[in-house]
DNA sequence: TCTCTTGCCGAAACCGGTTTCGGTACTCAT
DNA sequence: ATGAGTACCGAAACCGGTTTCGGCAAGAGA
């Protein structure tokens, strides 16, 4: 009894500092020190370096859902997950979220996360993250050319910012990586070792990096002054199983390439299983070239030449992005992109001199 | 302006139902609605059922940071990830997560996660999502068996589960899957496939299953009746490379194994590289089981014979024994276990009846 | 010198809930 | 009929902040 007592004060005391506190320190009033912790016009230098002192030597933080019961805003990002078409985003995931959470930290905010199964509940998560207050805006990674999310939160006026760009990205703030510049460069780097037949296999097509991707690598192939052959293009491919379908098919083809790039690490695996059933060997008669930097690709035998993205940086970019657009900043200011680096390992190679023949 | 204006009482407005409201449509005062809706006994049965079937008919749902300025509770879940160590945990993140937030979810309780990179700032960001009131408890993924975590909380009084077993676990509440009995029942499988020399490949030493898998396995040793060599031993293996490296020196002591039983996946796959290094072929000159289940075992070759570990099912339980954990219930109620399922696939096959000569 | 700003801050209302403290009406035993 | 419980609910304080409103003093302009 007398222990479950002290333990309740215990636990109200919890030696945290109120603003009355502060108040009673400082010899002013809460609404003094509020508007001095919140940097308000009306409250002079001298006041606020005071106040904001005192805060430091008290340890005094407020309670952000007290605040917000008046201000509506909790300081906290939302992110959901969808796990309903396929796991790829999985490697990416923990560096991902290690970026988003060390972005969100440093600013005082923290990160509320939901994931879904299915893409009904998906819509009905955000609201209820929504009616519930526990967010005051979104990240929303893998942007989709037509997206759902977008269309929800623009509606109900929600800040928000995407990882992807979309087209029809007016009043979006988002970051992204210049996959569409790996792209032609893969090319560009490819024709430089000889190749002039290069195949291409690109990723999901729902997702608004398929259009941009595809279009790098068009860029590409015309600076290199290369004619782009139908039958060496694929699309849709997301997973090692699609990649190895999507290689078989090209390089079953009556005139195959001696190189593909990928707009996806995983089809590029699976690639290599396709050239390795029609005894091709990677980096010597068939070159290729991946993206997304997935650590699969620097086991891989040969190890893959790839555009490695930064995920943690992307979390963080795309955390402060997101503060600063809920503070109101416009949304002009809060677009960003970055390139992805290029690491060359051994699966590109000169383009062989013969047709490579098969060691079927 | 108009606009601004607009979209400004919009927001305000913005379609919610408060208590007030509530009160007044029912005619009655806040304090009956407030207490109806958490069950007070003071409130006859008519007047709750009222009260509540006006909440559901006017959609009203208490915003739980209004609540936490009184009653400190905020119905959120925390969830501190570390990266310093290794990224083993990454296969499971997705799942573990969407597990998660679905069982908070089915309780109206959301998931607030951070990450640090060093364990330096582990203990602090602890403190910072207590002090910010963004938690009401703990879930600790990866037990550690001298779990600083635990010794926090604990002392800090905050509610908390394990994901894993401590051997000091009185006091903690927690969730684990059978890894013993999987060690077990993998020996006395490679028992019954005639294998008489097995190896056991263990996982890190911190951790709080490592001491469990290696009483699993000399258990099974002990049942069927087979000696344990030392020399077959390794220990505190977590990555690819650490089970090769651990394999190898298994592969190569004087009388090497004829099966090798590993408490980690990846480290089963890196037994593969060992053995394929040494010319024996997995199934037939070497058996090899693993622990997890992750899917790059299905890929293999040939694929691996493991005990899979449902990480979504394990983030439900974990998620939902928190919440009652933290409504008060008593933690003797709050420990539960599952068996991992076996799953046998190729890497397993009867013991070779004579030596496999090394083909390298 | 007197009014008009302007800078700065206090007083008090307010946000959306919870909780304490009574108070009324009704039952039940005396 | 009376006193004591008991069941149920209203009134008001409270939680930790924010924000509106207004007031005072100092400086500016006339």
């Amino acid at each position: 009894m007398a222990a479950a007592l002290a333990r309740l004060t215990d636990r109200n005391a919890r030696d945290r500092v109120t603003i009355s506190q502060m108040a009673d320190a400082l010899g002013v009033t809460k609404s003094t020190v509020s508007r001095a912790m919140n940097g308000y016009p009306d409250i002079s230098e001298a006041t606020q370096l005071r106040v904001k002192r005192m805060a430091e030597k008290m340890g005094y933080h407020p309670l952000s859902h007290a605040q917000a019961i008046k201000t509506g805003r909790t300081r906290s990002l939302g992110l959901v997950l969808q796990f309903a078409d396929h796991d790829a985003q999985r490697p990416f995931l923990a560096e991902f979220l290690a970026g988003l959470s060390s972005g969100a930290s440093t600013e005082g905010w923290t990160l509320t996360v939901a994931a879904t199964d299915n893409h009904d509940e998906l819509i009905e998560t955000f609201r209820t993250i929504l009616r519930d207050g526990k967010a005051d805006g979104f990240i929303l990674p893998r942007a989709l050319s037509d997206d759902p999310r977008v269309r929800l939160l623009r509606e109900a006026d929600v800040p928000f910012v995407l990882f992807g760009r979309q087209e029809m990205a007016d009043g979006c703030a988002w970051f992204d990586v210049l996959g569409e510049d790996a792209m032609r460069d893969a090319v560009l780097h490819l024709a430089e070792l000889g190749h002039r037949r290069i195949g291409f296999i690109n990723g999901g097509r729902q997702y608004a990096y398929a259009g941009l991707r595809a279009r790098g690598f068009a860029d590409g192939m015309a600076q290199a002054g290369l004619g782009i052959d139908d039958q060496l293009i694929a699309t849709d491919a997301m997973t090692l199983e699609d990649g190895a379908r999507a290689a078989a098919q090209i390089l079953d083809a009556p005139d195959p390439p001696t190189a593909i790039v990928c707009a996806v690490d995983f089809t590029a695996l699976g690639s290599y299983r396709a050239a390795a059933e029609r005894g091709l060997k990677i980096g010597r008669d068939l070159s290729i070239v991946g993206y997304d930097g997935i650590p699969e690709g620097a086991y891989a035998h040969p190890p893959l030449t790839t555009f490695a993205v930064d995920n943690r940086a992307a979390g963080v970019a795309l955390a402060t992005l997101l503060i600063r657009r809920i503070k109101g900043e416009p949304l002009d200011a809060l677009r960003t992109t970055v390139p992805a680096t290029f690491v060359v390992r051994s699966s590109t190679g000169p383009a062989p001199t013969h047709k490579p023949k098969r060691e079927l």
